[in-house]
RNA sequence: GGGGCCGUAGCUCAGUUGGGAGAGCGCUUGACUGGCAGUCAAGAGGUCACGGGUUCAAAUCCCGUCGGCUCCA
């Protein structure tokens, strides 16, 4: 069966069994801090068995992209893992339980996909009879074909640090004896390739809290996940995900481009299934909105992308060369996954901008390693960790040119290191409460603050630690922090207590008030939260301007002009949109113009909730990778622009005030990004450039053409600059030659001169000049400055090694009391008391006779 | 969120314990010259990222901001 009929058929099976087919959530889990990515098909759906949203369907299946890097090292080596994958599952939440979850797999496996029920053995919890009596009496499976498990194996969860968790049976698919290992205690569960994991039916009964209690979970149910990948591999009858039609078409690509052979060196298959693996990978998670970057997701892409790139070197491929397979990749998946088609071209130059850089970084690493074995042959771990750490040289890549070139690396101390470095991050990583969530009533707050910023209602969870509190109120006034837009700030105050709040952003369907305790003892109960109205102001302000902005900016660049992402803090915004080159400054121009005309025009900004369909006939925008639930909030001005938003907005248009574009950069390659101010902050900004204005016209005493002014100035200045290094020169060569006679004249050694008004550069030259005459003299030229001394001591050529200038100064120094230092032909020295110039004059003079 | 490194001429970079802002390439001009980065000479080009501080003196030390690279969470 191929791959794309395996996955409608999957959905049809239990869309027949009443379930709600459910598209794939962004690999961006929303509203779940505790992950990096969308790691299973049951993320989507924690709150639904928790209970802290309303259910919009008691069962529930679904096709979900995954990503998981925890076994990034054995991608391509095995048969059977990679960083991208499907995960296909059917759900319950206080529906069907254990029976039906089972009964359905089983049927599924065998009518629909015709899998020979002689290869499938399961296992249970260990102490779970419940479904053993079911695999055993309701499905006839002989005992020897069902296992008991622990913990490890046979409990689930939860996916990140708290939610669902609970008791699994797992299906195990035989693939037959050559691929055992062969030892006497391998059986379904053995970590060999023998008998894969095809399903796993997770029951879900635990709510396990962050300290990790297990509390009854409100809507226990069923959670299922299937490895697609694995299971197309058992029914394309191959012997690894990579030689399935979901990986092969890559990899013929790849050894066509650069006439490899494919299964016949080990090492080489394995480069050629990682970049296959990677590139997969890095087109659903750039698709999804997520960039390579230094930091949280982007990062992990980055280490990914980098993965590949360094056995692209191993195949002797030493360009640009991932970027080359994203079409590839698209078409194999456009049936399920259409959306990328679109996005063809970003995906691509953001690969290819990325595989460019870390070739250029590692152009820097190796003329860093060349450093290194210039002096020595050996690298010690300190050295190949800052080659890591700084020039983000990989440490595999360390080892094998070091092998090359037949030096030694300090691995042991390389880890060491890299581990101390680990320590410190973790020690040093944010504090979140790590308390307990306090649950005085199970319900869930609502956001009311569309309408009101001032409401008297109760908290009904809280997690204290200290000052630091974390609220869930009844009624919330505060928005949460949610496409793009900041959450809110405000005070919450109770009885003998106040709370600062100082931000606002979802949970697990929760809003939840990260606060500061300002005054008096927290209890919960009964609390009056308003928010700060003047942010929230500058705030929506910015957040208007940012849909008029958007919607100006496709009708000035074009349809391709697509919101990306977008910042929005009290009055001012980021915007990042899909744009290939700078803006121009007439483009800024119009755009500005087009947004300010419709902030004149004063338009009424109509918010209202409709369906997903409904929007979509009125042409809303949405941005790309976000998802929307059925019932969703448009956001509308006029015909100019509908957008998809939670967000908080004004009432009208005018009330952004005035709007301006301040900068544009480039925020990855292919997507812009301009800030912009708007309202009161525009306004100051205003003022103060005109004041700036005003004043600067005084200075150049005009108040026209003021760059011209300006320049004519820096150039005047430049001329005056010039003219007056020529006559320093002049001026130290005229009076070096008259200290050079006087001295000859009076046949000293020492030459004392006071040098007032003189640069530092004329005296410096003058005592060059007096140098090159005479080799056996010392000289002090000095100047007074505001009423200290500055002086500098230089020593003829013959004398530097007897009487350095840098060793007399110190000495000269103590009598003037001043600091100096310098060279051993010349040092300079300041700070010392113009009176006692005579003094350091005879110490010289005796140092010399 | 926490570290490391970096920011100096158009480009690539050097700049010792704080004490004259440099090299190579490129550019301009002139002379010489039959090649492969031709040779020689002269010249232009710098807010040493920005803002504070320490100091007689800061490109150099300290603090902060911005930007780039990089590692970790």
């Amino acid at each position: 069966m191929k791959s794309n009929e395996l996955r409608t058929s999957f959905l049809e099976f239990f869309k027949d069994k009443d379930h709600t087919i459910v598209p794939s959530m962004s690999l961006i889990p929303r509203d779940d801090p505790s992950l990096l990515f969308t790691s299973a098909g049951c993320v989507q759906f924690k709150p639904l068995w928790t209970g802290s949203v309303p259910l919009p369907y008691k069962r529930a299946t679904s096709v979900q992209k995954c990503f998981r890097t925890s076994d990034l090292d054995n991608v391509g080596k095995t048969r059977r893992h990679h960083t991208f994958f499907e995960m296909l599952g059917n759900f319950s939440f206080g529906d069907y339980f254990k029976e039906d979850a089972i009964l359905w797999a089983w049927e599924y496996l065998l009518e629909v996909l015709g899998i020979d029920p002689t290869r499938l053995s399961v296992s249970v919890y260990k102490d779970d009879d419940e479904a053993y009596d079911i695999w055993h009496k309701k499905i006839g499976l002989k005992k020897e074909r069902i296992f008991r498990f622990g913990d490890e194996d046979n409990f689930w969860g939860p996916a990140g640090n708290s939610g669902p968790c609970g008791p699994c049976s797992e299906i195990f698919f035989d693939l037959g004896e050559k691929y055992s290992c062969g030892k006497k205690t391998c059986v379904p569960g053995c970590d060999c390739d023998r008998y894969p994991e095809i399903w796993n039916l997770v029951f879900p009964q635990f709510n396990q809290t962050v300290a990790g209690e297990r509390l009854p979970l409100k809507n226990r149910g069923v959670d299922t996940g299937m490895g697609f990948e694995r299971l197309a591999a058992v029914l394309q009858n191959k012997d690894s995900v990579f030689q399935t039609d979901l990986f092969y078409p890559i990899i013929e690509d790849i050894i066509k481009h650069k006439n490899l052979k494919y299964g016949e060196d080990r090492r080489i298959d394995v480069a050629i299934n990682v970049m296959a693996d990677h590139v997969r990978a890095l087109v659903f998670a750039i698709g999804d909105g997520i960039i390579p970057s230094n930091e949280e997701r982007g990062y992990v892409l980055r280490r990914i992308l980098r993965r590949a790139v360094r056995l692209c070197r191993n195949l002797a491929i030493n360009d640009p060369f991932l970027y080359r397979f994203v079409p590839r990749v698209i078409d194999m998946y456009k049936p399920a996954y259409a959306d990328l088609v679109e996005r063809r071209e970003e995906i691509t130059l953001i690969i290819k901008s990325e595989e460019e850089g870390f070739l250029a970084t590692l152009e820097k690493g190796l003329h860093q390693f060349d450093e290194i074995c210039k002096t020595r042959n050996s690298i010690s771990g300190e050295q190949a960790f800052k080659l890591y750490d700084t020039y983000g040289f990989p440490i595999e890549l360390i080892q094998e040119i070091a092998k090359e070139k037949g030096i030694s690396v300090d691995e042991k101390g390389f880890m060491a290191m890299l581990e101390q470095a680990r320590e410190i991050s973790k020690a040093e990583a944010k504090f979140i409460p790590k308390g307990e969530w306090t649950i005085l009533n199970d319900e869930n707050g609502t956001f009311i603050g569309y309408d009101k910023v001032s409401v008297e209602t109760k908290i009904i969870k809280f997690n204290a630690h200290e000052k630091i509190i974390e609220i869930v109120l009844k009624e919330s006034p505060f928005y949460a922090e949610a496409g793009g837009q900041v959450g809110d700030q405000g005070e919450i105050v109770g009885e003998g207590f106040k709370l600062d709040v100082k931000d606002t952003y979802w949970h697990q369907g929760m809003i939840v008030c990260h606060c500061k305790l300002a005054q008096g003892k927290f209890t919960p109960g009964k609390v009056v939260a308003e928010v700060d109205l003047r942010k929230r102001k500058e705030s929506a302000r910015a957040h208007t301007a940012t849909h008029l902005l958007h919607a100006a900016l496709r009708k000035t660049l074009g349809e391709h002009a697509r919101q990306e992402g977008s910042f929005v803090e009290p009055g001012r915004f980021r915007f990042d949109f899909t744009h290939f080159k700078p803006l121009s400054n007439d483009e800024i121009n119009v755009i500005e113009n087009i947004v300010n005309e419709k902030v004149l025009d004063n338009i009424p900004v109509e918010k209202f909730n409709t369906t997903l369909d409904e929007a979509k006939r009125l042409g809303a925008m949405a941005i790309f990778g976000e998802k929307y639930g059925d019932k969703v909030r448009v956001v509308k001005v006029n015909d100019f622009s509908i957008e998809l938003c939670a967000g908080i907005h004004l009432d009208n248009t005018g009330q952004i005030g005035l709007f301006k574009i301040i900068s544009q950069e480039a925020a990855a390659a292919g997507i812009r990004r301009v800030e912009a101010v708007v309202g009161l902050r525009l306004f100051e900004a205003l003022r103060k450039s005109v004041s700036t204005i005003k004043e600067l016209s005084q200075i150049l005493g005009t108040d026209k053409d003021l760059i011209k002014k300006a320049y004519d100035f820096q150039e005047r200045l430049k001329e005056l600059e010039k003219l007056h290094r020529e006559t320093s020169v002049q001026l130290a060569r005229i009076k070096a030659n008259e200290l050079v006679r006087k001295l000859k004249k009076e046949k000293s050694k020492i030459i004392a001169q006071q040098f007032d008004k003189y640069s530092p550069d004329a005296i410096r030259l003058t005592a060059d000049f007096i140098r090159e005459d005479t080799k056996n003299c010392i000289g002090i030229l000095y100047q007074e400055i505001n009423g200290k001394l500055n002086y500098l001591i230089f020593v003829g050529q013959n004398l530097v090694k007897k009487r350095p200038a840098n060793k007399l100064i110190k000495d000269v120094s103590k009598i003037l009391g001043g600091g100096g230092g310098g060279r051993p032909h010349m040092a300079e020295g300041g700070g010392g008391d113009p009176k006692k110039v005579a003094e350091a004059i005879d110490f010289l003079k005796n140092k010399i006779e």
